[in-house]
DNA sequence: CCTTGTAAACTACAATCTGTAGTATTTACA
DNA sequence: TGTAAATACTACAGATTGTAGTTTACAAGG
């Protein structure tokens, strides 16, 4: 599922530090700018949309990501790879578009293990 | 730029053969179940966004894809890694994430070449 | 030249998504 | 039990997209 603008940065925030249950004032002290109703129903939006996790702590709602960032881009990734029948030619582009630190960083991970 | 479906159903007919210049009519006939201005209005914004020239031939308009699939999908996993400061969490977990066949295919592209 | 059929341009509209936040309601604690 | 804070509910506007009608241009044939 996609995430419009404010919604990715408050995905920010809780992604940045995973182990934290944040409140809405928590994560609205992050957003000087906004209201604290509208970070609440982004907040809302995001858990019906299963990117955080809501908890009832006593009278007050906590958050936290049900995934990692990483998780998030490669989930995306992945999608993308999936909408075309001839991967390998989208691998292929892919490894190539790559600048080179992360094209030596591929060749460790691949030259790594199994051969 | 983001593609809506119809829009995206649109782009992999032109992709499917780049070297066609489709006018309205031929795109029009892989969508019986849209009217021609439909199609029409589609390959308008579809041009607006980029995706694709327009050419006047005669007095038909023609047009073609701007970019290959392999260009465009792999426009999107950049701009998905783009959006993490930690690009190697993201390519490793994707690493990892690959079915087999596609990590054997990595693994040829990426000890080829220079060590 | 005038008609006619096709092509393109222009206009319109509804659904959805997202940002935005006010208002109403609940509830824990002092 | 009153009050402050938190949540739930409701609302709305702008952008995007699917959808297509209406209007205009124009080329070719009679």
């Amino acid at each position: 599922m996609k995430l419009g603008d404010l919604e990715r940065e408050v995905m920010e925030i809780l992604w940045d530090e995973p182990s934290v249950a944040f409140s809405v004032r928590d994560v609205n002290a992050h957003f000087p700018n906004h209201a604290y109703t509208t970070i609440l129903t982004v907040l809302s939006r995001l858990s019906k949309k299963g990117f955080v996790v809501e908890t009832k702590a006593g009278r007050i709602n906590t958050f936290h990501a049900t995934a990692s960032r990483e998780d998030y881009i490669t989930g995306m990734i992945m999608e993308a790879l999936s909408s075309t029948d001839d991967r390998q030619a989208v691998l292929a582009r892919f490894a190539q578009s790559l600048p080179a630190s992360d094209k030596s960083f591929f060749r460790k991970i691949f030259t790594r293990g199994a051969h």
